[in-house]
DNA sequence: TATTTGGTTGTTTTT
DNA sequence: CAACCAAATA
């Protein structure tokens, strides 16, 4: 895997060179120099360079210090990068330089003005899952169903209403009165939970992005110094701002105006997570004047992997025009392959990987990248590498950090870090196992709370908590000495050997492997938690630069801040010689010389739901956009007929957005396993079907599907493929409902209806029935049982 | 108090 | 077909 940068020397001749190297647009974005500016980079413009070059020449040409610069980018990794070629550019580190992601630099903004806002500098930060526990105990003590009122969405709830700003009050303001009885509790929990977080010193997530903001606004002084200091600010991905992001940057920017950012409205697929394309898409408005250049001019891409990525995006009505061109040949044709299944598709995916690389031994694994748009996929892929012997790395999924066995260890660095994180300390006061049951928790925490005091501290008045056994008041006793004696040894050694003398201490690897055969994995995996904290030390220097940490912290802080931060995209060993499987949304920014997509198929990518909205389906097009065009010199397209999701089979038919790349771009193939399942099936069929059981409730799904025409028939095959399956099921159910408008069918409530019409796919697919003197009614077909009315 | 069992539940995408 | 959670037992 590669961050796509571009090679380099090292010398200052090269950064003259440079220019000459670069196409017209791609020097005037690298010359500009006052005044806000936006470029629209298409996939495989060079953009990453552009901002490298740029800043390099500020810095070396314009004599800007290099702690006057501000540069937002996607990933830490990234900014590592872009930091190490600017050094081999200047022959120095840009010294003060600010460089990060948005959450990584509000962290840093926190940490030096926490105490503006009422936190305290050496404060935690709560990962999603942690929010999440904070949550559950909160409607726990409000007596709020779970069941009821999923945590999850509460928590998405909040995390919407913070990215657009709107805080406790003002979600009170709002909602609390409100006709929505979720957002009316949510406004009960919101409150509950900021207050919680502020009294254990924790940010959270979304904090990151919005507490800089509050401080800004409500510190007008510390703005001020900060928009003096910052007279150069870029933006990387601009397109996956949000609005407190956007805020953040417009008050920053507000003096100098020096404000350059990157994007590609074409590339924005975070809108669920609060992004707004109108951040770029209205960039001119915001900066009256502003000069705008376009990089449509692709590095990446053969000639038929870009015309297939163009045909693909220009159906999408929200964007701003553009066609990306290249230099490169036409290249290999994309191959389309139908697989019968995930399992086969995987099957398929290593042999060909393998097939290639027996031509041409040459070819590392690092070459191939396997994208899907669900992390649930990779396990079929990780099954069938893991057979054949292929080396892999999974990106996502079951990221490292979130392993319980690293969250137990970090939860005692957090609680030895910031006594008051009452979520620590509830997490690992029993872990190891010491004898202190959820009676004596509930009965301690409860004294504490009504004490006020932190569990850290109660455990120091335990004998004035009442009704607790002796066993648990002694283990309570030990574990609070514990934390304390490790406190005082954080400020004597380094972050690596604390942890070495903790675990030693806890015995904890033993632990671990005492608990079953995942133990030794586990044991593992914390050796490399050590292995990483030991690391640490030698980049400690580095992190801070210029700046002196002031001395309430400990290097232990630093390390809890870059373990929250750091994602499972920075960690990826892009050395080791593996395949890479990862999700679409993680390959954004990659490149790789053969790309497979998997899962090719309506409802999952596109997922289902995002056929109701028509602004959903364009981002969803978006990413298939973003996955078509990480592809260097080839590209792999398949889908399943059947795959298992959810527990039981489906049948499935081909995405709608292959059906959109013209034809003869496209080989399209069958693997030998499907071919040769065909043939059987073809045989069976024309001796008049198979006898025994009914497909079930999924398979009628398919046979309306087919019936009333999905967008993907235009392809031959996979309309062959859909009639074979639907005269399959007429053949095998008669009872079967006939989901095709027109049919009679009943409901155990509504009684005999017409059906009117049929939305969505698979799980999501919906059904308009006309009840007979009831009414129209809109259903999800999983749940209305409905049976065929004769 | 700790462990086991069974039943339920659920599947976008992530800093 | 998981993974997760609640109630039942050792």
């Amino acid at each position: 895997m590669r961050v796509n940068l571009f090679d380099h020397e090292t010398t200052d001749a090269v950064l003259a060179r440079t220019s000459e190297t670069m196409n017209p647009e791609q020097q005037e974005a690298v010359e500009h120099v006052e005044g806000p500016i936006l470029v629209l980079a298409g996939a495989g413009s060079g953009k990453t360079r552009v901002l490298t070059v740029r800043i390099a020449r500020l810095i070396a040409e314009h004599g800007v210090p290099a702690d006057r610069i501000l540069a937002v980018t996607f990933t830490n990794k990234a900014a590592g990068e872009i930091r190490a070629r600017i050094r081999r550019f200047l022959g120095r580190d840009p010294v003060g330089m600010w460089m990060g992601t948005f959450h990584s630099l509000g962290a840093r903004l926190l940490r030096r003005h926490a105490e503006l806002l009422g936190w305290d500098s050496t404060f935690t930060i709560f990962d999603a899952e942690e929010s999440l526990r904070e949550i559950k105990r909160i409607m726990d003590r409000e007596q709020l169903d779970p069941k009821r009122w999923k945590p999850q969405a509460v928590r998405s709830a909040m995390s919407d209403a913070k990215n657009q700003l709107v805080g406790p009050d003002a979600f009170v303001a709002q909602h609390a009165d409100g006709f929505d009885f979720f957002l009316k509790t949510v406004a009960k929990i919101y409150p509950a939970y900021q207050a919680s977080l502020r009294e254990q010193n924790a940010f959270d997530f979304d904090d990151l992005l919005v507490k800089p903001v509050e401080l800004f606004r409500d510190h007008e002084q510390v703005l001020e110094r900060y928009r003096e200091r910052f007279a150069f600010i870029l933006v990387d991905e601009y397109q996956d701002t949000n609005r407190a992001q956007f805020l953040f940057l417009e008050m920053l920017a507000a003096k100098h105006r020096n404000i350059m950012v990157v994007g590609d409205d074409d590339q924005s697929i975070y809108g669920w997570r609060g992004a707004d394309v109108r951040n770029i898409l209205d960039f001119e408005k915001t900066y009256p004047g502003a000069r705008v250049i376009r990089l449509e001019r692709n590095y990446r891409s053969t000639g038929n992997i870009l015309a297939a990525a163009n045909e693909v995006i220009r159906r999408n009505l929200q964007r701003k025009e553009k066609t990306l061109r290249t230099d490169r040949d036409a290249g290999e044709s994309l191959v389309l392959v139908e697989c019968a299944d995930e399992r086969d598709e995987a099957r398929w995916m290593v042999e060909e990987i393998e097939t290639r690389r027996s031509q041409d031994a040459s070819i590392p694994y690092q070459d191939f990248a396997i994208l899907y748009r669900t992390n649930a996929q990779s396990r079929a892929l990780e099954d069938a590498f893991r057979r054949r012997g292929v080396p892999y790395q999974i990106v996502g999924g079951v990221r490292f950090y979130e392993r319980r066995e690293i969250q137990d260890v970090l939860a005692y660095l957090r609680l030895i870090s910031n006594p008051r994180d009452a979520a620590a300390f509830q997490r690992i006061v029993n872990v190891p196992k010491r004898g202190i049951g959820a009676t004596s928790q509930k009965r301690f925490q409860g004294w504490a709370v009504e004490a006020g005091v932190s569990p850290l501290e109660a455990t120091e008045r335990l004998d004035e908590v009442p009704d607790l056994p002796r066993a648990a008041r002694n283990s309570l006793q030990g574990f609070g000495e514990l934390i304390r004696r490790f406190s005082i040894r954080a400020t004597q050694v380094s972050v690596g050997t604390l942890l070495e003398e903790l675990l030693e201490e806890l015995d904890f690897l033993a632990q671990l492997r005492a608990e079953g055969p995942e133990g030794e994995d586990r044991a593992e995996n914390v050796k490399e938690l050590v292995a990483g904290a030991l690391d640490f030390d030698a980049e400690l220097e580095e992190e801070w630069g210029d700046e002196t940490p002031p001395d309430t912290f400990t290097e232990l802080d630093l390390f809890l801040q870059q373990v929250a931060l750091v994602t499972d995209l920075d960690r990826a060993d892009e050395d080791a010689d593996t395949v890479t499987f990862m999700t679409l949304h993680n390959a954004k920014g990659l490149e790789f010389p053969t790309v497979f997509l998997a899962g090719l198929e309506n409802g999952l990518f596109p997922m289902g739901r995002a056929f109701d909205d028509p602004a959903q389906l364009e981002e969803e097009r978006r990413l298939f956009y973003v996955g078509v065009t990480r592809a260097e010199d080839r590209l792999f397209l398949s889908w399943a007929r059947e795959r298992r999701r959810a527990g039981d089979f489906m049948m499935c038919t081909l995405s709608s957005f292959v059906s959109d790349i013209p034809e003869e771009l496209l080989v399209t193939r069958r693997t030998p396993h499907l071919e040769a399942q065909t043939r059987t099936f073809d045989a069976r069929d024309r001796s008049g079907g198979r006898t025994g059981e009914s497909g079930g409730f999924g398979s009628s799904l398919g046979a309306a599907r087919a019936a009333k025409g999905d967008p993907s028939e235009g392809r031959a095959s996979a309309r062959r493929a859909a009639e074979r399956e639907r005269t399959f099921e007429e053949g095998l159910n008669q009872d079967a409902p006939h989901l095709v408008p027109g049919e009679r069918v009943s409901h155990a409530t509504f009684g005999s209806g017409t059906v009117k019409g049929v939305s969505g796919f698979g799980r999501d697919l919906k059904v308009t029935v006309d009840f007979d003197g009831v009414g129209e009614k809109k259903l999800l077909a999983r749940y209305a049982k409905l049976e065929r009315d004769f």
